[in-house]
DNA sequence: TATTGTTATACTCTATAACTATA
DNA sequence: TATAGTTATAGAGTATAACAATA
């Protein structure tokens, strides 16, 4: 042993993040949660929150992803979405539409409500992003976005076993009502909020 | 109404990935759970995984802090804390040092296994952390974790009401066995794990 | 009265397994 | 057989509220 009983230590001037600086984990998630924090009152009223407003937008593409396409991409488990759908479909914002070269897909698409959402929801949304960059001048804010992107990119596409991103060729759109062509609607109600 | 009646499109050849560009809450989504899966399995033999990692660090810097400075400091509830310490103090990885000057707080200490442990887990973090950042070249790697940890730190200290941050001045070791100065153990012991 | 830490409880989010219908 | 979606259930993580000890 040597001369050192250690405890009783005496305060040398470090700030308290110092203890966390250069954890990686630490950082990304003090900035995902304060981003959280103010998307979160961004987005209060559209189902899922901001998983909500992923879907909605992802929804809002060219091209209508299955659920499970738009699952992956988003990083969420197939069931959850489910979830997410039902209270998008129920709120008026997205479809679930028929896809004739494979009935057993559902493929998502934003309602025009559902893309007039959308446009509100950026622009509130883009308030909870400057509050996240805020402490960074603008040059570094524009740098950090685009590395961010870039290796968000990377993730995306390394992540899922197969290629999330398929070719579709037609989707049917769903006449409501006309019980021929539509969706079999295969559930017909979800029994009472879990809780 | 236009000539156009919507669904019924056509793959364009982008990417699935382009529907979330620029969507920073996406991108710091997947690049955080990216590093989590990542981590997760780095610090599977240490309780609390990488939140226990976390504490451990800041149990091993050279001022020992109070439960509640460390839990602001991670962004966590004081009550989540508790059960993070029962388990970590439990293995034997850290330790709640009573304080003369306030008996109400404990400050909490790596124990010479604790720090035996934070650098093995080190190593495997910091390979977690490589893994969280492929896709980068070198450059681009030092420059997001210097913005990243620039970032975080404003987070730090806006986000508690207070500052998490004091300068303390002594703490006494608890003489385990001896029941006169040390911890009054106001808890006899958790009543088997909540499930 | 306010604050630190503890405890029990409740809520939210996510994952697991089993099922239906399609392929 | 394998896959997309649904459903119920279980689990992890987190938050809320009440309490004791101390300031």
């Amino acid at each position: 042993m040597s001369a050192t009983p250690t405890p009783s230590v005496r305060h040398t001037g470090r700030s308290c993040a110092d203890a966390m600086d250069g954890d990686l984990g630490w950082a990304l998630g003090m900035i995902f949660r304060r981003y959280l924090k103010a998307a979160k009152e961004a987005a209060v009223d559209v189902p899922g929150g901001t998983r909500g407003y992923q879907v909605l937008r992802s929804a809002a593409g060219e091209t209508p992803s299955t659920q499970l396409a738009i699952a992956e991409q988003l990083g969420v488990d197939r069931t959850v979405m489910t979830y997410l759908l039902d209270d998008l479909e129920e709120a008026g914002l997205i479809e679930r539409l028929a896809d004739p070269s494979d009935r057993r897909v559902r493929r998502i698409a934003a309602t025009a409500k559902g893309r007039a959402r959308l446009v509100e929801l950026g622009a509130r949304l883009d308030e909870a992003e400057r509050v996240a960059l805020a402490g960074l001048d603008e040059g570094d804010q524009a740098v950090l976005r685009r590395l961010v992107n870039q290796l968000a990119r990377v993730a995306a596409v390394g992540e899922p076993p197969g290629a999330a991103c398929e070719v579709v060729a037609e989707v049917e759109p769903v006449e409501s009502g006309t019980g021929s062509a539509g969706i079999p609607r295969r559930r017909p109600r979800r029994p009472a909020r879990r809780g």
